[in-house]
DNA sequence: TTTTCTGCAAATCCTTTGCATATCC
DNA sequence: GGATATGCAAAGGATTTGCAGAAAA
């Protein structure tokens, strides 16, 4: 909490009894919640705080680094022809996702601490980072005027 | 394709023009497009066919199980308090997301298919199945009335 | 012929943006 | 006091649903 107050302060952030409010809320919940999720449980602790206030935290949460995105959720849908086993490297870049298949992966250990509490049925590494063509691209012009 | 064809008859699916359009457009395609991506392909061959076909093929394709959707696009956003290193447990009953560390999985070696091509910043390993909670609510009632 | 599909439209859900007022520093 | 945040509202984008005419089996 005191970290949280700190990143704040170091990205001259206000500290408002909202922003205090609905982080302490994620910070406690184990499921990773959605904006709606998260809306409900802190109105029923402070009924005053609005859905946009909640919506508008998380993004600036985001941006301070303070919480995460789970990749991929929230934005729009993705279809994979491939319906075999396989793996996914996703540019962080242009957002293309690229199919790999390894056999390492495919079997990798369940660590205990789920395997004995959960009914596991797959597992699936994703791979993130630049594509081979963006990564390309930067090579090449790494930021604007950068030799001039 | 003509698995594709087998697949709708099984399913008791006509087999239309557009299906087949969609179906062949989504199989060439490497990246994992979104809907409206893929529209705009299947457009350029073929104008006729409408977003909304592409839609709901997606989706059925997705049912009968030649197409997947990749896990959490298409749906509201998620947010983790944990910044840190940590790998996922998805339940695909109740969708809760919980954390995990495990040393193995930060350090898997990256395969040389993506390695020599790819800039890699970070690898994450998602394991999917039922959570604690929801394997005990399939263990004391599979099916309704299943004991009586 | 019968069932299912398509295309158009409307509805719903999720996310972003604009703005006046309130609040923090 | 000055800069930023909140709450309300509206806009924008993605996804789902309803339905009449068209097409596949």
């Amino acid at each position: 909490m005191e970290q949280f107050r700190q990143t704040c302060r170091e990205h001259g952030l206000k500290i408002t009894p909202q922003r205090v409010l609905i982080y302490r809320e994620l910070a406690r919940s184990k499921d990773h919640p959605s904006p709606e999720v998260l809306y409900e449980r802190v109105r029923s602790r402070a009924p005053e705080v609005s859905f946009d206030t909640v919506y508008r935290s998380l993004s600036t949460f985001r941006e301070i680094g303070v919480a995460d995105l789970v990749d991929g959720y929230g934005t729009a849908m993705r279809f994979d022809p491939t319906t075999t086993n396989h793996h996914h490297f996703r540019c962080v870049r242009c957002e293309t996702i690229l199919d790999f298949d390894d056999e390492t992966y495919d079997a990798l250990p369940v660590p205990g601490s789920i395997g004995r509490r959960c009914d596991v049925q797959k597992i699936r590494v994703t791979i993130e980072g630049l594509c081979a063509k963006c990564r390309a691209k930067s090579a090449s012009r790494p930021k604007r005027r950068s030799t001039s």
